[in-house]
DNA sequence: TTAAAATTTAACTATTTGGTTAGTTCATTT
DNA sequence: AAATGAACTAACCAAATAGTTAAATTTTAA
């Protein structure tokens, strides 16, 4: 009947594994350094998943679920609009500070050009934005708003939310300082998105 | 009287170098691989280089200053607010448009953990912003604008003309489709910016 | 023409690293 | 208590890769 099988050793590595990736990228990971990071033998991360790779991908799947995983939900919400911008906004704005770091290793590991990892990025989570659609064109129609698509909507919205997290350490050097998290950032970006729309 | 006096053996290597290390990061760089591209030995990158790291520093700084190296003599112009604006939106959707693998190259490798790395990205370029803080602050006082920091205005800039650039790879599987250049990005980026500041 | 300097090559070394394999420990079952 | 199987270790291997060296070739200049 006894249930704790085990100390979680999997579970373990993937922790130590995402801390790795995150840090120095799929190339610049070291086996033996995720295995050391929690008192293991390298021969374990064979045993659990049986290559590189493997891990690599269960680490990048959980990452980009963790990133994006929340905004379908929202987007599939029947609100109005402008309650529905706040909640896109709050979502990312809440991963951006909360889990900065996966949210830069999910944008850099996307951009890599090598095989492997290319068809592994194209086999994830899709947003729909058919309802956001509808829900722009009739505002727009109604002269409430200006007319936008909503991928250019959700695109600002990212790029506000999302950019001072991947730009922080340029920012570091271009201005000796990190804006990542300078106040009412909600209220930034919220009157700009606002603004733009109702113009 | 010959004056084509060598094949220019060093610049094709840096060139070289230039597209392996944005597609693979340092990491994940070959120094076989560059060599080979241009039909010449390992051992010639060593000739000119002495090591993986000075090339990279070489290939990086370059990045660098070809990325951001046109905005400072637009700060330190003596023209109008708005005019200064647009010209530094044309200077970053410009850098977009034509160089979006270097962009994303010094975004990424910029972010990573590896020591020697980071002392290399604290020399680098810094934006002096005093005089638009200053002419932000003019206009803010006689209430053609609302009160927004240099800094803030810049990141935001380079929030809207960046992002979609650095999330191209990301929003192929988010949206099945490249927003990168969807026409007017200027338009909708002195738009958003404007809108922000006027209203 | 020729000697020296710069450029390039081929073969080699040392090290790192992902992956393998044989065997050990230990709890659970029979 | 013997058997079983999961969790784990230590030692090893093969491949890849950055870096070295000495010799060959080409360029430059005297």
């Amino acid at each position: 009947m006894a249930v704790d099988t085990s100390t979680g050793t999997k579970e373990e590595i993937i922790k130590a594994a995402r801390a790795e990736f995150v840090n120095h990228g799929y190339e610049g990971a070291r086996l033996q350094q995720i295995a050391d990071q929690i008192g293991v033998t390298k021969a374990m991360i064979h045993y659990y998943f049986n290559t590189k790779k493997r891990l690599f991908e269960q680490v990048y799947n959980e990452s980009v679920e963790e990133i994006f995983g929340g905004f379908s939900p929202i987007l599939e919400k029947n609100i109005p609009l402008f309650q529905k911008i706040e909640e896109l906004v709050d979502e990312c704005l809440q991963k951006a500070q909360e889990q900065p770091e996966i949210l830069c290793f999910v944008f850099t590991e996307s951009g890599r050009k090598t095989d492997w990892l290319i068809s592994l990025f194209n086999e994830q989570i899709e947003l729909n934005l058919k309802l956001l659609e509808a829900q722009l064109a009739k505002a727009a129609s109604n002269y409430e708003i200006a007319s936008v698509s909503a991928s250019q909507l959700i695109l600002t919205i990212f790029a506000l939310c999302f950019y001072p997290v991947l730009s922080s350490p340029v920012n570091e050097s271009l201005f000796k300082i990190d804006h990542t998290f300078n106040g009412n950032q909600k209220g930034i970006v919220l009157d700009t998105v606002l603004n733009w729309l109702t113009a």
